[in-house]
DNA sequence: ATCGTTGTCGATAACGTTTTCCATGGTTAG
DNA sequence: CTAACCATGGAAAACGTTATCGACAACGAT
């Protein structure tokens, strides 16, 4: 026991005087060892604590069983979808190594191939990445899941969300409350649920026979800050909204604090709708009227699938997308006739 | 390149017409290869793309280059704590595997030993550990330090905050309001922080010369419904508290949430004041007044410490208690006098 | 010429597993 | 009584690295 390097399985066979083959046999459950002898080998396991070399047996078995996910930064909705996805984890035998980009910008946009490439095969046996910043193929060996996943081609395995009707859902809200001007702050341009949100929007005005104005679309980009400068320019210029849809709950909460700033008070002088309802959207004042988006359970299906796809099941859907519903709270109401 | 299989380190020393051990020296930078040959194997190595595997690294070095993450659920606490983690990983050389037990009741208590056993010297080199649920000793090779540790004697290193202190200026500025009868909800029994902060309370009421009442502490567990229940209790029995400082921002939340539900206005009827400082406590309704721990430093420092453990350094301190401060918000008001 | 030195490089033994395949001994069938 | 077979166990190779150590050539100094 001093001896005060790990008990290997080779002190286990010695102990139990079977060769390690044998002990290998009864860690994994192995035809071809008698009653007595397995419950010998227990005894000894049990005895001296061991437990195998999860590296040893990487390296042999070419799988790790670690997944790694792969968030541009640990921003609410990342936050939650790490809770999915660690509920999905859990008990699946593997573990979970999360890699944050830290929202650190400079970096050229390829820290995720980078990293993909360095790790997989070597340290993962899969990864899931949010929100991508890049488009990437799969590296061969590498199951790959994307939410949230980057515009432009790729075929890779995907999960997102119903974000057009998610958006034609604000925005109709919107309208049945009378607004006609209503402002969109746009979403982080390289991101298919930005443009499907920004699509949303402008369908909904056109079905509803209101002209889209360029001047009230403006950037958000998914951050506070960009999105509280683009609030204030909109509030305060000339004929300002009745209402703003931003493409996400952090730029809704950032422009509901514009406004408050500025000394209007929503949602009595501006409605604002958000995305995503993170749980930070109910908490705020006011709480927020926000589009509903299971991230928890996309989490939880991105590891599950990307585990099917690891142990080389049949995977029947590739791209899954689940629904986005309306939840009403308090930052939006009727617009005042006059 | 079809060759499906990973490009290993005798395909660089074939391609380069070195031995094995040349190329790894390259990799290493290790002292003995002249310029012609290092600039040759570094082009193969680019020409191949080869990445060395960290899984053979890791058995032949002892070394996996991970630390390991145990909280028992994400909740914000953990939550802001991993972002400062994540943090302090970047550029480390390390990744972060988080381990959570997803807040799961009816695991014995033990989840954290079983998981280090299991884990320490074949998987994680470290591990840092949240708000622990037992009070365990350190696996012989593998460096653990804990956060926000449990009671009872541990020898652990350690990263905290002065939770006394925080306590009793939360409970000095409820008294320095005005008010006298102010409940306390308890936060987890087994928690250092937990019975800190009940002792912080006590000694701040006994120096303003105010009897303590045992009706007004009740449990809160630093859980939202066991502390709502606990609020629900106190508003309604008979001569209710004017204040209630919370162990928790969690259970300060659900405070307000049980006010809300019974009619009382915050901090109209009732003053509330929290303990964290997580950002939900900013965006509640009304802004809590909290006391403020620099939890994502904490995440930092762990990090860093568990770091220099790992590789030996010196450290000098090995328990480090970061200040508290008290941020006044819209949850406390002054007792109306009468 | 001889003897160290110095500077490069490669063979090889680990690290802790799993798997394949062979050996052994006992048992059953012919 | 022999042949075939089954059940059990072990030897050894392999997974992809790194470190140690010895080989060897070139070279300067005696």
């Amino acid at each position: 026991m001093q001896p005060s390097s790990r008990v290997t399985i080779r002190d286990v066979a010695a102990r139990a005087g079977v060769s390690v083959a044998t002990v290998s046999k009864v860690i994994n459950e192995r035809y071809g060892v008698s009653a007595a002898t397995l419950a010998r080998v227990r005894a000894v396991i049990e005895e001296l604590g061991y437990e195998a070399s999860l590296v040893a047996q990487s390296l042999r078995n070419h799988r790790t069983n670690v997944i790694g996910i792969l968030v541009a930064d640990l921003e609410p909705f990342s936050t939650e979808l790490l809770k999915g996805a660690a509920d999905a984890i859990r008990g699946s035998g593997f573990e979970l190594v999360v890699y944050s980009a830290g929202g650190r910008t400079g970096d050229p946009a390829g820290w995720e191939k980078r990293y993909l490439s360095r790790l997989s095969g070597t340290l993962v046996d899969g990864a899931v990445l949010v929100t991508p910043a890049v488009s990437l193929e799969a590296v061969p060996g590498t199951p790959v899941v994307a939410v949230d996943p980057h515009t432009g081609p790729s075929h890779l395995p995907t999960i997102d969300s119903d974000n057009l009707r998610g958006a034609q859902l604000a925005t109709e809200h919107l309208l049945e409350l009378g607004h006609r001007r209503i402002a969109f702050l746009t979403g982080r341009p390289d991101l298919e649920s930005a443009s499907l949100r920004k699509a949303g929007y402008l369908r909904a005005l056109e079905a509803a026979g209101v002209p889209a104005d360029e001047r009230l679309i403006r950037d958000g980009a998914y951050d506070p800050e960009v999105s509280a400068a683009s609030a204030h320019a909109l509030l305060t210029g000339p004929d300002r909204p009745t209402a703003v849809f931003a493409a996400n709950d952090i730029s809704a909460i950032a422009t509901v604090g514009a406004a408050r700033d500025l000394g209007l008070s929503v949602p009595g002088d501006l409605s604002v709708v958000g995305f995503d309802n993170v749980p930070e959207s109910a908490l705020c004042t006011p709480p927020l009227t926000t589009v509903d988006q299971p991230i928890r359970e996309m989490g939880h299906r991105a590891i599950s699938m990307l585990i099917a796809l690891i142990n080389g099941d049949e995977v029947e859907r590739t791209h899954v997308t689940l629904d986005t519903g309306l939840v009403v709270r308090s930052s939006t109401q009727a617009l005042p006739r006059h």
